[in-house]
DNA sequence: CCCAGTTAGTTACAAGCGCAACTAATGTCA
DNA sequence: TGACATTAGTTGCGCTTGTAACTAACTGGG
């Protein structure tokens, strides 16, 4: 006869508890960046991630600013359009699909970002120093699996229950 | 002459920028987990940390839940506030400090408790099915190392600039 | 004993969010 | 071509959240 354990007769702590502890983490890093964007630049989270991912790509759409970035397609939209009221993006309509627009950065986006990125790497060397290279490679590994497995037991948005 | 390279002339990849990481993988945990128990309890997360708390300590004031669960005291008195509308939890006055009350799950409180740890703990196996446990191990270490420093630069609620 | 300072907890308010519904444009298939 | 489905993006709405302000109670130094 096992006298293995069943799931069941665990105890749940929940500090030790994963998804309470990535969540937390997680709180944590976006709170610590909105400080940083948001004290000296005055702009939050979704806008970041805007900036941040036009100023890799060069031109890109709401919808795949949306895919890039894990937000929600009001979220880009409420984003670009600040960032537009701001003059740090441009929209421009696809005439060969004018439905979308593909959004880039203006000059002043573009010096803003370049402002930004020093800051932003700074602030995450920060907070893996100390951090043996090869333990970080591994979390790293295991961040990207729980990552996509996460995705798929949350679910996207907007889609249906299959 | 040293040819290493400064980091304000390093690239930012988001997708591969830390903090970035971390809060998507913790937002698919919220998410997925909320899909949990609001489908099937009806209750949402802060409900949730505070069932949780309560099942594992007991007995503990609204000031206690809100520190262990990293939670502003604003969101525990919400919570603590719908699980007494529904009758899952009793507050009782403290006598020696009447200004606290000791919050504790009622007897439906503790049935749901019972019910919901199952489930949780098979969602978190499910979600770390198939990692190899030192990898893991390693994860976890490097997660408490990460959770730590980023609440010290994310700074705490309520507290003023040191 | 008293008064200034601190602490537990609640609430008004505004900002941010996602869902659902919408508009406008494109795709599809007979 | 025409009717229906799909897609990009915006907006109205209700819900959740954190900040700030508040009440009530405790603490400590004089």
């Amino acid at each position: 006869m096992s006298t293995k354990q069943k799931p069941e007769d665990r105890a749940l702590h929940l500090e030790q508890f994963l998804p309470y502890r990535l969540n937390v983490v997680g709180f944590f890093a976006s709170r610590a960046l909105g400080r940083v964007y948001g004290t000296r630049f005055g702009i939050g989270i979704p806008e970041w991630r805007v900036i941040a991912q036009l100023g890799e790509f060069g031109q890109l759409t709401s919808r795949d600013i949306g895919e890039l970035s894990q937000m929600h397609k009001t979220k880009v939209s409420r984003a670009v359009s600040e960032l537009d009221k701001r003059g740090l993006v441009t929209r421009a309509e696809n005439r060969a699909d004018r439905r979308e627009a593909f959004v880039a950065l203006t000059a002043a986006g573009q010096r803003l970002y370049a402002q930004i990125v020093p800051l932003a790497l700074a602030f995450e060397e920060r907070w893996i120093e100390g951090i043996a290279p090869e333990e970080l490679r591994v979390f790293e590994r295991v961040l990207a699996v729980l990552t996509e497995r996460g995705r798929h037991l949350a679910g996207a948005y907007q889609t249906e229950e299959a």
